[in-house]
DNA sequence: CATGTATGCTCAATCGATGAAGCAAAATTG
DNA sequence: CAATTTTGCTTCATCGATTGAGCATACATG
């Protein structure tokens, strides 16, 4: 079947409808981006435009725009995963944020891999981002640095930098709290009173370290020491936890701290494959709706993400001076596992 | 403090470098574009502008690029949330796919909210963006045509349209076999063939309508019929199926076919506010690795992202002809709950 | 009626990268 | 050695929107 040429209906430009008017390219974007009060373009033409725009169904060239603009109003994030409810919380705050203060949101994951951290931060400079928002990342100076090298202002989320302000949450008093509501919860259901696991997380991380000082500390507080077998650290990494567990033997009537919901996964996993399942109490750091209703979960400790986001765009709208690391509270949240 | 104004080592531009390198812009753009080999320049020069580009920190300016260049290379994406392992997988899936075949993966998610879905996809008509995947879009012909009059293609994920080429669950075959494996397993346990409730989506959603036929299909199969009163449709929202639920009055020992994670939550919630929480056994459409463990819980219908992507990247390469829509089957999870 | 000012537009340069066309010098060929 | 080809670049128009400057015309003022 011969097929008529009418196919490209190119993209209308800003030409094309001036054509159409009758007027010149300069009214019609005047009109289109809304300067046309201030332009002194009549309302007659201005409605006349706006009508022969939406019959055509122009949309304007943003890579145009931007190019002559100085603005480009974009805000980026990067962010490690999709797959838990902290970090879907953040991009979901993140972008419904940036649209209602009148920026483009962009974000990336980065699948905690430095190089993509790397490669999606020099992404966003080309899309002339204004501000980089860099959650979780592996290596937050370097990012930092992209940016500033870039002339290009960054915030760190989630994991501070020592370069860029930093918001994190404060994992320090946090686990200490967490760590103490476990503690006192064996105590009460199992009677004994004896060090927990601290399981997830990676060594070198900096809010792993922090979740750990606070777990040392609130056993140091009730006269406790921590054996240091006693801390499973592979990562963010569900199989690789449960493969750790499962190489261990692990009292009954024990508790764990559970230091994210992907080190949870892992745990669930090796708890379930256990022939005899065994008593525990857990308690988590990070939330999950399910999660929560597991059985033996006592407890679970959400970031407060509407807080943290609040703060950073505070830092976006107006850069702090020096260096800060503000850390938001935590919210516990009692189980019913 | 007197500040000195070395604030705007503004970004470098190709014409900097050209200065810098005592050669002509054009020179720099072929080198940096990698067209260099095709437009004779020596790999003296093309490597003598490449260090003074990393020295500079240069990066391309992509509005100018893609002003320029006739293709964008940015393919985007709407999505309704980042709350479940479904949308998040999808997401993450469909970042890293883009990547590998060289495409801007833009994303943005629409809370399920049918003007701002419309909206981002302007958005991403204003990006030009090459083509848009719709994923669960509450109106798709919408988004398509929006698309379509722009000279743009799309493909719907999750929901069909029938504008554009979709690609979703088998949702009928596989409510069927959920639904048939809740009913033997209520005989089994509780010793009674009686009909389960349905719990969650809407009813004029399209993937619930799927669900739900198969899930009467299933019934009619083993001879029974569903009271329509058995149907809980309140939309994706944890809080109405929470409330909903609270507000009938439903039977011990019987099964309920669950119709997302999302009202998996409202009907976890609810049950476990209960003073004496009955027996039960439910699945549930959709997978999450908590969900999995919760006691009651039979099994999980997960959906094949991987496949659905796969599926909608063919597309992306070799638009179909015609209106196709591709029906991909779901794996059935027994759960250890 | 000359002068001033407000109104309603148009012109043209510009943002940064791209690539077709062109040009000079070097290398090859007959 | 003249003619041709190849090499290695540069020039310049272009993508679409924006915006400062400018230019008629209409209207108001002294």
């Amino acid at each position: 079947m011969a097929e008529i040429d009418d196919s490209p209906p190119r993209r209308p430009t800003i030409y094309d409808l001036a054509q159409i008017a009758g007027t010149s390219p300069s009214a019609v974007s005047a009109v289109l981006n809304g300067s046309w009060k201030k332009r002194r373009i009549s309302t007659r033409l201005a409605e006349r435009i706006s009508r022969i725009a939406e019959e055509q169904g122009y949309a304007v060239n943003l890579q145009a725009s931007m190019l002559r603009r100085e603005r480009s109003r974009i805000i980026g994030m990067i962010i490690p995963k999709y797959d838990n409810r902290y970090f879907g919380a953040i991009a979901e705050g993140f972008e419904a944020m940036a649209r209602e203060r009148g920026l483009f949101p962009v974000i990336t994951c980065t699948q905690r891999d430095p190089a993509l951290e790397v490669e999606a931060a020099r992404e966003m400079m080309s899309y002339q981002a204004e501000c980089l928002i860099a959650t979780g990342a592996t290596d937050p100076d370097r990012i930092a640095n992209i940016c500033t090298s870039a002339g290009v202002r960054s915030i760190n989320l989630d994991l501070p930098g020592t370069t860029a302000p930093s918001v994190v949450s404060d994992n320090f008093q946090a686990a200490r709290d967490l760590t103490r509501f476990i503690l006192e919860r064996i105590k009460q259901d199992f009677g004994v009173l004896a060090p927990l696991y601290f399981i997830g997380g990676r060594a070198q991380d900096h809010n792993t370290r922090e979740r750990l000082r606070g777990f040392i500390c609130a056993h140091e507080d009730m006269g406790l020491t921590v054996p240091s077998a006693y801390c499973f650290m592979h990562g963010y990494s569900a199989s690789k936890t449960e493969a750790a567990l499962a190489e261990t033997g692990i009292d009954e009537r024990c508790g764990m701290f559970i230091n994210s919901t992907i080190a949870l996964e892992g745990f669930v996993r090796w708890f379930h494959s256990l022939a005899a399942p065994p008593e525990f109490r857990f308690g988590c750091f990070d939330w999950d709706p399910f999660a929560r209703f597991l059985p033996q979960n006592i407890g679970m400790m959400r970031q407060d993400v509407d807080t943290m986001l609040a703060k950073v765009f505070e830092f976006v709208e107006h850069a702090p001076s020096g260096t800060v690391n503000i850390k938001i509270p935590c919210i516990f949240e009692a189980a019913n596992g």
